[in-house]
DNA sequence: CTGAAAGCGCTAACAG
DNA sequence: CTGTTAGCGCTTTCAG
């Protein structure tokens, strides 16, 4: 069902040498002289013979597969993410398997744990992007090599991030130099009590001593943005807002625009991640570029540090790149006065 | 390395049962009495034990684990795909194996198989959407079960389709009945010569008797159709446009807007996907919705029955569904006048 | 219902 | 360099 009949040893008796001898040319182990191992490749060639990992595995105890375990599959980072370390892992010969944790029940960690760790994995990535993430890598047996990915920075694990709380500062203090007072925030689902957007956005504040409005919660579907945006609209003081990413950044975008209100001209907003439509917005969206395929490769690199039992920090850092396009401007003096009394026509963008 | 050292050796002398009986709890495959059932649970609870998949593999050559092979993970369509068919695949106790195959060379190609079916793999998804997901599906050997996805039907696969033919058709009629002379096509590179999109595109216009102009080819990139915009803006005669997909459709968008033209005032855009970030778009984008997801549910469901082998159809399509919003309107009698001034024509006639 | 015996397809020591 | 001999951890007959 899932190889041919063929095995090593048919692949031996055909090309008239032992089954070891086949092995060897098979893995590389070991040198074979010139002329078997010109038979036996030829025999696997006749024959289509391929290996079974399952077998080799066994015997072996060395596996090729990495497993990935992640909250979601799907939406911009993680499927990013993901890309990064399936494109290491696939150029060092290793296959990525997918396990989806979508809950921190304790069910459903076990359930993901085991699905796991009952394949031969050598290795597994977890991307610890929300809370499902975090409960798993707390819940992994010790003796399993692993990495997290994540924008946040922890302790005695192994892990490649974007440094996200930096990066939230400098977008932060980017806004508040361009002479808004302070700087609303809208914030994607944590994966812990505060994530590194949040934190760099407070910090941010308060380096400026600037006052820190409340914490405007969003979920990951960017229509959420729009009812945020909507609320936010009818608050004349907001005049600036910083939003966990560009998708939300939209959806609130697109809600101020609907209650009136111009882009950057009334209210400047930016995001968080550089999706790719980010450019193409209108206006286009001053953001903060997150290499989140890299992060990818560099936990993969990582991972194959620790599965080599070499010992060292284990630990990469990289810093979102500001990318500055016209969402964001400086205050309208208007803003305060007139915002309060008009909203209603439907403008949009440039 | 990849589990405890534990054993179903180790459990069936914990419990005080022979080697077998552990098996016969495990994989439920024979009854137990009671009392020894009790006594193994306990003791695999005990001992954390986690049967190892390459072993029971090998002994029962059944496997739990699918590949998807598929030519990209993270773009909108092939995410949402591969999301469904990891939920439905999860739902039924299968983990998911992932292959990315990114060309059509014959090296690429027998790496992504072999890789694949050297794994103890139950079946495999193959995401049918571009030249490396149909060479690939070519080429794999005929006893290995398989079901393709994609957005057109072909003969003796068995596969889900989304049949997009019939919606770009559906679309395209839906921009000439507004009254625009004929609609010009921005289109995604294809998966063969011509994709279901192209062909309902061409289709609508035949049966409507409108000129057939010239195809515009973008790349994935939602930049790529940003050029694509500015072209069109040269041309006068374009007053309706049909995009490959949403991601296209924005970047269409925003090389018109840039050029001076309003949407949907001068120029009426439509996408196809219905991507998330569709309706935040200023103004909201007229677009087919696909159900990716679902799509890759229906086809796990085929591959399992195909698994089963259960004859029957094995094969399951389902029509995208129109979405009107307002990137998409009438035709403006001023747009011909006025723009027949300004430069010469880039499209022509077929 | 349960245990004994025999492999699944491969690699890992050994001798030579 | 190469063949022989043992398993890897599980499921599968097959007796009872």
């Amino acid at each position: 069902m899932t190889n041919k009949a063929t095995t090593i040893a048919d692949v031996a008796a055909r090309a008239g040498v032992s089954v070891p001898t086949v092995s060897r040319v098979l893995t590389g182990a070991a040198r074979v002289s010139q002329g078997k191992r010109e038979r036996v490749e030829n025999a696997i060639q006749e024959l289509n013979f391929r290996p079974s990992a399952a077998a080799r595995v066994l015997a072996s105890r060395k596996s090729q597969v990495i497993a990935i375990i992640a909250g979601d599959t799907s939406r911009y980072g993680y499927a990013e993410t993901i890309r990064g370390v399936e494109v290491a892992a696939r150029a060092e010969g290793y296959t990525v398997m997918i396990t989806v944790v979508e809950s921190t029940d304790e069910e459903e960690l076990d359930r993901a744990i085991s699905a796991t760790l009952t394949q031969a994995i050598a290795g597994v990535v977890v991307l610890k992007f929300d809370p499902p993430g975090v409960a798993v890598l707390h819940r992994l047996p010790e003796d399993v090599p692993a990495v997290a990915l994540s924008g946040i920075r922890e302790v005695g694990v192994p892990q490649a991030v974007l440094d996200e709380t930096r990066a939230a500062e400098e977008l932060t203090s980017f806004l508040l130099d361009l002479g808004h007072v302070t700087v609303h925030h809208v914030r994607v689902p944590p994966s812990r009590r505060e994530d590194g957007r949040t934190t760099g956005w407070r910090r941010a504040l308060r380096k400026a001593d600037a006052p820190i409005p409340t914490v405007h919660d969003a979920t990951w579907e960017p229509r959420s943005g729009l009812e945020v945006g909507r609320e936010l609209a009818l608050d004349p003081s907001v005049t600036a807002v910083f939003c966990g990413n560009d998708e939300i950044a939209m959806g609130v975008m697109r809600g101020l625009v609907e209650s009136g209100l111009r882009i950057p001209d009334d209210v400047s907003v930016v995001g968080f991640d550089n999706h790719p439509l980010a450019e193409m917005w209108s206006p286009p969206l001053t953001t903060v570029e997150q290499d989140f395929a890299g992060m990818g490769r560099r936990g993969f690199h990582l991972l194959l540090d620790v599965m080599n039992g070499s010992d060292g920090k284990h630990y990469s850092s990289e810093r979102p790149r500001l990318i500055v396009r016209s969402s964001a401007d400086k205050p309208n003096p208007l803003r305060q006065t007139s915002g309060g009394t008009d909203r209603r026509p439907l403008s949009e963008g440039a």
